[in-house]
RNA sequence: GGUGCGGUGGCGAAGAGGCUAACGCUGCGGACUGCAAAUCCGCCAUGCGCCGGUUCAAAUCCGGCCCGCACCUCCA
């Protein structure tokens, strides 16, 4: 996997054989999750569920950041309580990241109830004197850290040359961060050594990793806008204080972007994931997310969701037909295999071996995708070569299961769609429908049934008539 | 100004020294069909931003240039 610390892919090994320790910095929590939100939910979902594949015990921690300025402004707009808004917003991210088929970490601790530990943090750098407290506000050196920047390549002359920070008096340093801020009026705030303050944006993380994951883990993900200054500042605080690395491996995704420009809450260019599921389903969304490799931009827009909409159907078609073949049950009693056969059952092995090194290569699913195109396109080929013996159907049957096994490690629902089918009133007027096609198309009036089937179609039900009689499908 | 990422067919997107440059979408031709749909077969980049260089061999390595994006301030 490729590794930001050191800008090259890196063979992964975990801190304890087994096991793998993952932090993936979560959404503040004060509005609906966007798109570009969404990109590194799934993808970090998806290296979870891969590493799980792999037979690793995955303890995944995400934070919901739930003390902050922009959930004070939105809660004073709209005249609620702070907590109470990231709390609603909690949910919300909940509902969209269940529809995405994000897997909930095992803690998803939040900021408002680690002020203690958070608090210890900061005293604990005080005391190293790598922060220094000014008016109630506590800073943190950086020139008491010498690795700053080490993650994201720059030194702190880089960083003064071009900075756009205006310049604090009180700070030794003008690139120094705040732990802690004192409070101001009508803002909450927790009691703590400096006075009633709150927490700085980037020792939450720092803090809430160390409690639950300990001072070295494994992997730390998150956007690759997070590179700097959250995740460099992160390192200096978590490192300065333990002196130990604080992750070994850190995954950065690419952006969204839309025309070009990145996605973003300040530029509001930006797509709610709800909205956008108005018109596309969560599955389609999820497989745009992978269809291009985690580290590259992703462009945004209407025709792109509908080009991965059609390519996902393709894999879901293909499975419907196989499990039809199935379960149509036309087996012969033979004993010869066909070659076809024979070399079919090879190539689902063959499958399964390119998935996963696409997969072990830096998580790669653009490529992981493509084999499983390859792969339906051998599905299809190989049902439609008709009857089959019993022996051959043994090999259809595990098809299946690897199929929809590898379609699961990026979380992709191939088998759904077509069980929603309807109520008994649905049915029975589509049984009633179709039986009157049926006659019309056995007197070859065809005007009839072409209305019929053109008809549906607008409705949203697509009729297709195979060999051993018609077959309808919603969308 | 500093740092980093990227430019591959009509679109999207893999490939990172050597088989005909994957795969998906679109389009075209064919098979199947009453016609469709779905599916299958075939076609669509003498070329991978431009110019040089290294090499028996370069989308892939090196140098220069052009263009786009991002970060250096809250953002995933």
């Amino acid at each position: 996997m490729y590794n930001t610390l050191t800008g090259e892919k890196e063979v992964f090994n975990s801190l304890e054989p087994g096991r793998v320790s993952m932090y993936v910095c979560g959404p503040t929590t004060y509005n609906y999750i966007h798109l570009g939100n969404a990109r590194p939910l799934v993808v970090f979902d998806t290296v979870r569920r891969f590493l799980e594949y792999l037979g690793y015990e995955v303890k995944y921690v995400q934070n919901f950041t739930d003390v902050d300025d922009k959930i004070i402004r939105k809660s004073k707009e709209e005249n609620v309580k702070p907590h109470e808004l990231a709390e609603r917003f909690i949910r919300e991210y909940y509902q969209d990241a269940d529809a995405l088929r994000v897997k909930r970490a095992n803690i998803h601790p939040r900021v408002s109830e680690h002020m203690d530990e958070i608090i210890k943090f900061i005293m604990g750098l005080v005391e190293k004197g790598i922060a220094y407290e000014v008016e109630g506000d506590v800073y943190f050196s950086v020139s008491r850290f010498a690795d700053y920047g080490k993650l994201s390549g720059r030194s702190l002359e880089d960083l003064q040359a071009g900075a756009r920070v205006e310049v604090d008096a009180r700070k030794d340093n003008p690139a120094d961060f705040a732990l802690w801020k004192k409070v101001k009026v009508g803002e909450p705030s927790w009691e703590s050594p400096w006075g009633y303050g709150r927490p700085g944006w980037h020792i939450e993380c720092s803090a809430m990793s160390h409690k639950y994951l300990g001072a070295t883990f494994d992997i730390h993900a998150g956007g690759c806008d997070l590179v700097f200054p959250h995740h460099e500042n992160e390192i200096a605080q978590s490192e300065g204080l333990y002196d130990a690395p604080m992750a070994r491996y850190w995954l950065h995704n690419g952006f969204i972007t839309v025309n070009q420009e990145k996605m973003s809450k300040s530029l509001g260019n930006f797509f709610l994931v709800r909205d956008i599921l108005q018109k596309f389903s969560a599955s389609v969304i999820r497989f745009y997310l992978l269809s291009t490799h985690y580290r590259s931009p992703l462009d945004f827009a209407d025709d792109k969701l509908e080009s991965a909409r059609k390519g996902l159907e393709r894999l879901q078609t293909s499975y419907r037909l196989l499990q039809e073949h199935l379960d149509q049950g036309n087996i012969i009693v033979e004993t010869n295999q066909t070659d076809i056969f024979v070399e079919f059952d090879k190539d689902i092995n063959g499958y399964r071996k390119q998935f996963l090194d696409a997969m072990n290569d830096d998580f790669n699913t653009a490529l992981a995708i493509a084999v499983l195109f390859d792969f339906a396109r051998s599905i299809n080929t190989i049902i439609s070569k008709g009857r089959i013996t019993s022996k051959e159907q043994q090999i259809l049957v595990s098809a299946a299961k690897v199929y929809i096994e590898l379609a699961g490690v990026l979380g992709l629902e191939i088998e759904e769609a077509q069980v929603e089918g309807g109520s008994d009133l649905v049915d029975g007027l589509m049984e009633l429908v179709l039986s009157i096609r049926k006659e019309a198309r056995e007197k070859k009036d065809y005007q009839t049934s072409d209305k019929i089937r053109d008809t549906l179609k607008n409705l949203g039900l697509i009729l297709e008539d195979t060999p051993q009689g018609v077959r309808w499908r919603r969308q």
